[in-house]
DNA sequence: ACTTGTCAAGTAGATTGCTACATAGGTAGA
DNA sequence: TCTACCTATGTAGCAATCTACTTGACAAGT
């Protein structure tokens, strides 16, 4: 059975914060974002899913022939929706530590 | 062997005023008190059933299909009676912070 | 003495996190 | 060609944590 999207006031996990903050900086894949947080794929991965599933990011594959161009395999690149920036905001006033530990462009150049 | 019901204007202890006031707030519910104020389970709980005993206060279950479409265990929600209402207002009085500790609805947004 | 507050533990289902493994094409060395 | 590693995404299964309420034992307050 179909389940509700989540809130947008929901309390997010540390974890679901940091992917979704890590996505507002810039680091709009899946690989990427295990990179840069050491986060296991098994943790990134089905994370990402229930973002989605909730509403607080949409994702698109990469077209096969940028993919091909650059030798590697396609990637499935993510943003935030509306709902997704609002909770973000949330989280980010509920885990302090989260844009010292990624900090946005707008953070690093400002 | 019953107890009779303390009377409408006795003093109450901080922590049943700041519960008695959280409720009026807007947190009905056990769990969402204890997370608001700190206070742990085991002072939360007991207090809610003295002042229910009280009838300071009273409960109702959430329905169990509700718990079961939001996927988590039911509520027990309370409600301030008469005689809470006017025992809030007399602590009040009494404790001074109570409402800046725990604003109402009414005193954030008007 | 009696009431109130706290710690610790328990219950039970749902959600989340992690390890280990799987897939698959690309690169590079022996 | 065989092996090994890199990029990239994914899942199954188990452990841990979360939500919500409850209780027994004991300390503290009055």
């Amino acid at each position: 059975m179909a389940r509700e999207p989540r809130p947008s006031e929901t309390k997010l996990s540390h974890t679901a914060a940091l992917i979704l903050q890590a996505l507002d900086a810039g680091f709009v894949y899946g690989f990427s974002i295990m990179e840069m947080t050491g986060l296991p794929s098994g943790t990134v991965y089905p994370a990402m899913r229930r973002l989605e599933r909730d509403e607080l990011i949409r994702s698109n594959w990469e077209k096969q022939s940028i993919a091909d161009a650059e030798q590697r395999p396609p990637r499935k690149y993510y943003k935030l929706t509306a709902a997704g920036k609002t909770t973000l905001e949330a989280s980010r006033r509920r885990y302090p530590l989260l844009e010292r530990l990624i900090p946005t462009e707008e953070a690093r150049t400002v």
